[in-house]
DNA sequence: GCCGTTTTCGGCCCGACTGTTTTCAGTCG
């Protein structure tokens, strides 16, 4: 059982305790351990006997983890669910909903799941019951067909879209002294599920009335004095934005206090408590003067409460208030320092532009060198190389290196992972390769154990450097590969292969959580790259960036921040090599 | 349920908005 079943296990309990009315702290204990159990680098299962040390986890909780991790049951979990219905705790997803009015539907009207819930609502039934009328039982109905037809969570890319042209749209306006988006998107999350706006005016009433006005907004969801909630439509996407309006004075601690997370949110006040001070979306106020200190920007606000400027990829809740206060939070990389693309598609397979169109565009971004990694011969349907193809390759690359000054182009492959784990080209190609990344793209659906010795198999090949995309995932797409991410970062640890960030959008692999955790635990070495197929796809490699300072990483860790001269250095070097 | 430079009890982050009320509970972020 993995620290994330742990955590699910956990957040079902404070799920169920909640409906059956418990104490909120109580409750809010549950939901704090699973937090911290996600965040734990080592396997929860593996420290069964010292669970206590774990800050947020006593006694109680201890005792319920090594039940159902030893046992696989639970008498706690059991008990809850002989008491309640097993589809109640899917109520909490209505929006508008929450604990004390599920359990009233459950207890005054039996309502045990969302299609009965519908029936009341529409037969009037649930209006007699206190705290529900009209408006509320519209807003039951409306919140169940959001449910069920709206699509509620979007890349990033797509996300960071509206949220950028929003900005732009109202940073004109005369009485809007700062606009800027926040929130999840701010914070560069690779899912999004609504937007936030902070802006700074001394007019609030003429604002609100621009933002209700802009051409995007199809509908008003909730409007008060400081906060308005609008339904945006934009490029046939269609996404919530909440937007709060504050005076300059507030504007910095406004910005941090939305941008979140919660969680971190939560951290810096109790931060500031310590400190005698409280902190809110105004400002922060010192217990003993009551006076309302305010801020010209975060790294001041955050001065104040003796923390260095902490960025907002950073604000998770995992561990960045600790590390501020030692002085030990990653150094922040930043993209004028990526010096190459390591994983780059041409028209050779099923790229857009030629090695010289390509080249101009690297070099038209400041970059000093660049790998040539089109598909290996068996991937078909991206037209790989053959072996011949390979040779006209590394023919014209020499020719054009001749031409160039200061920039380099690499030899590379992404060469396919064959489904037993054995390479696309034979092994007397790939050591004449400046780069081998290695990849899969066919038999996604091995069982674990088969997929990981695959991947572990292939890493053994001394010729390949780096493995691409290392889960396969494709965002609200596709599953990552059954793979054992722990015998893989192992795997590549032992054999010195470099893991490498894919930095589309749409993939994002690895994520932040295994960036830090293969950092922490493996001491892992990355690349990041665009897998670009495409000119314009070279620009993605901001996502990947800011993915990487969400992961943790520094760019000491990371091959393309480096000269490529230093960087081979990093690449598994192997006594056959001709290089 | 967890926790302690406020230490074994009594707190636990903080505020806006809605829809229901007749002063506020519930929900959300």
């Amino acid at each position: 059982m993995n620290n994330k079943e742990i955590a699910a296990f956990l957040g079902q309990l404070a799920d169920y305790l909640e409906l059956s009315g418990a104490n909120a702290f109580r409750v809010n204990a549950y939901r704090r351990s699973a937090r911290a159990i996600e965040n734990q680098r080592i396997n929860l299962a593996e420290k069964i006997d010292d669970l206590e040390s774990i800050p947020g986890i006593g006694k109680g909780i201890a005792a319920m983890i090594r039940e159902r991790v030893t046992t696989g049951q639970s008498s706690t979990l059991e008990e809850c669910k002989s008491k309640l219905p097993p589809e109640l705790p899917l109520l909490l997803k209505i929006p508008g909903l929450g604990p004390k009015s599920i359990a009233q539907l459950y207890q005054k009207l039996g309502i045990t799941n969302i299609a009965e819930l519908k029936q009341a609502a529409l037969e009037h039934r649930i209006r007699p019951l206190s705290g529900f009328g009209p408006k509320k039982e519209e807003k039951i109905l409306a919140g169940i067909e959001t449910l069920s037809t709206r699509r509620n969570r979007y890349l990033l890319s797509e996300a960071l879209q509206v949220a950028i042209h929003v900005k732009k749209e109202l940073s004109t306006h005369p009485l809007i002294k700062q606009i800027e988006y926040a929130g999840s998107v701010r914070r560069q999350k690779e899912i999004i599920k609504d937007l936030d706006f902070v802006i700074a005016t001394h007019h609030p009433a003429e604002v609100q009335k621009a933002i209700i006005t802009l051409p995007e907004v199809i509908d008003i969801i909730n409007q008060g004095e400081t906060k308005v909630t609008v339904r945006l439509s934009m490029n046939d996407l269609e996404i919530d934005a909440d937007f709060r309006i504050v005076i300059p004075d507030s504007y910095a601690s406004a910005l941090h206090h939305f941008t979140g997370s919660s969680e971190h949110n939560i951290q810096i006040r109790r931060q500031a408590k310590q400190l005698g001070y409280k902190v809110n979306e105004y400002g922060i106020t010192d217990d003993q003067t009551g006076e309302l200190l305010t801020f010209s920007d975060e790294t001041t606000f955050f001065h104040h409460l003796q923390l260095p400027y902490i960025i907002p990829e950073l604000r998770e809740d995992r561990g960045e208030i600790a590390a501020a206060l030692t002085n030990t939070l990653p150094k922040t990389m930043e993209q004028a320092d990526y010096l190459g693309d390591l994983h780059t598609h041409t028209l050779y397979s099923d790229g857009a532009h030629s090695i010289l169109q390509m080249v101009e565009a690297a070099k038209a971004k400041g970059y000093h060198f660049l790998a040539i990694t089109d598909h290996s011969r068996s991937l078909k349907v991206a037209s790989g190389l053959s072996i011949d193809d390979l040779y006209e390759q590394w023919e014209e690359i020499d020719r054009l290196n001749e031409a160039l000054d200061d920039f380099t182009i690499l030899k590379g492959s992404e060469v396919d992972i064959l489904s037993d784990g054995t390479l696309d080209y034979p092994d007397d190609i790939l050591a004449q390769l400046d780069i081998v990344i290695a990849s899969v793209h066919t038999s996604m659906n091995q069982d674990e154990k088969t997929m990981t010795e695959r991947m572990i198999r292939a890493m053994q090949n001394p010729y390949v450097h780096i493995i691409g995309h290392p889960t396969g995932r494709v965002l609200l797409r596709r599953d990552p590969y059954a793979v054992n991410i722990d015998q893989l970062f192992q795997a590549a640890k032992e054999t010195g292969t470099i893991l490498e960030l894919n930095a589309n959008p749409l993939r994002l692999d690895l994520n932040d959580q295994h960036l830090k955790k293969a950092k922490d635990e493996y001491q892992l070495r990355f690349t990041i790259n665009t897998d670009a197929h495409a000119i314009p796809q070279f620009d993605l490699i901001e996502y990947g960036i800011r993915t990487a300072r969400r992961g943790w990483l520094e760019k000491e860790d990371i091959l393309n921040f480096h000269p490529w001269s230093e960087a081979k250095q990093w690449l598994k070097t192997s006594t056959v090599s001709s290089k």
